[in-house]
DNA sequence: GTCAGGTTTCCGGTGAGTGGAAGACTGGGC
DNA sequence: GCCCAGTCTTCCACTCACCGGAAACCTGAC
């Protein structure tokens, strides 16, 4: 944390202590992982309780307050998108059987906002709310090749985080998959996260054809391809026209 | 607005200016609803776009940013709880193909954290993150039932908000079903929100026994309720042995 | 009883936040 | 094209809300 000047940021570099590893905290540790002093620590979040945005659990801990999960719940994708996914996500996992999970961009990073989970779930990375870089994954891979250039240049030139032997690591590479899936429709992400499972992923398009969204489905290596890619491709398709995008229009 | 005076009580009363009948707003407009002077408004609007609490959508206008839909997700009920209960829950709609709704107590009020709807649902009044009174809802009144003294005073003192005719609107009317619902282990919310529907609602415990949150299905008035009350009540139960209740335990 | 850790309260100095005002943009009407 | 109403952005001197060290106050462990 490098010691926030202003008051907003300071409270933000407090929610930021909580994780989904740490979601639950005594005020001294808050001012430990934020840098700030106690007393300060103190007085903010007793305001930020007194805001619904921290919980105090009974043992003393603090936690993030439902008035986040309320905002939260505003946010794009959230809405709208999400209500009007579910039941064609609902589809795809019945047909699949494996992991399946909807995301936005949000600058270079996905966030994914829903997800349903099978109970013996090959991985268990990704939440909803959670974030993954963009040049690693199906959805991320789905989403960049449909964003501006100033985003796509910008991950081109920052280093790009390795996970497994076959992560997308050079910006050439990144250029050559991005191309691929504007070609193709649809993005493989093949062992770039786990070396045990790969994820295809297809656009979702709102009323003007911009790509709003992405659909995926996480799937064991050796599962054969062409199941998964129609599957996924056709619900993308779906959500799009629930969105009320017309394949006509330009 | 009752004119807020310290940063972080503007901050979220900005915040508060976003709902679900208006998710992305104008600066102008935000700064009305929040009684904020303009340039206050611009200022602190700016401060939270670059904290990703507030996101500018192309054309203009502001939305809610990821960043509180990642927060949110680390709200209690949102970490543990969903996740551990989807499965149950869905099992649930499989057996009622009604709504069916995840609920936890904040202050006085019913916070959902999830929810599974049918595409042709009778309802569409609860989304997640959204509020209600404890006394007129199912999941209200038992979670109500099993708040500590103050809280349960707490809403015996206040006005009770009046939905329909067969709202709940007397203390005594309150104290008597809650009573009900503590011998009986479960509640049910006849017509009290709309006139076509009721609800059906269980406890989920956590570990030390202690309710943690309910489950409910909202299902139209006429359907028997022999069907629908076990199976609730089998899916609080089953939710609260996989959040770690031991039954037998005092 | 003592001690270590965490939590709460206090208070004078000060710089971050304030908001009125003026200027820069829109885009819609004619 | 021009104008105008509404919206957005920038500026700056005042001032009050925020800051944080310090000291008191609670725990519970040994």
């Amino acid at each position: 944390m490098p010691t926030p000047k202003s008051l907003l940021e300071r409270a933000f570099s407090l929610l930021s202590v909580f994780t989904v590893d740490r979601p639950a905290v005594t005020l001294s540790e808050l001012s430990r992982h934020s840098g700030l002093p106690l007393s300060t620590t103190h007085r903010l979040v007793t305001s930020l309780v007194e805001l619904r945005a921290l919980d105090r659990a009974p043992n003393g801990r603090y936690r993030v307050g439902l008035r986040l999960l309320e905002l939260g719940a505003l946010s794009p994708g959230s809405l709208d998108l999400r209500d009007r996914a579910l039941p064609f996500l609902e589809d795809l996992y019945e047909v699949t059987r494996h992991n399946v999970q909807l995301a936005v961009r949000d600058g270079t990073e996905v966030v994914y906002v829903e997800r349903i989970s099978a109970r013996d779930a090959v991985n268990v990375v990704t939440r909803v709310g959670s974030r993954m870089p963009l040049h690693c994954t199906g959805v991320g891979l789905v989403l960049l090749a449909a964003a501006p250039v100033a985003v796509q240049d910008a991950v081109l030139a920052a280093p790009l985080k390795r996970y497994t032997a076959r992560t997308i690591a050079s910006p050439q590479e990144l250029r050559e998959s991005l191309a691929r899936v504007r070609r193709d429709g649809y993005a493989i992400s093949d062992r770039q996260i786990e070396l045990i499972t790969y994820s295809v992923a297809a656009p979702v398009r709102g009323p003007d054809g911009d790509v709003v969204a992405a659909v995926s489905v996480v799937v064991p290596t050796g599962t054969r391809t062409d199941t998964v890619v129609p599957a996924v491709r056709t619900c993308g398709l779906a959500i799009s026209r629930a969105l009320g995008w017309a394949s006509g229009a330009p």
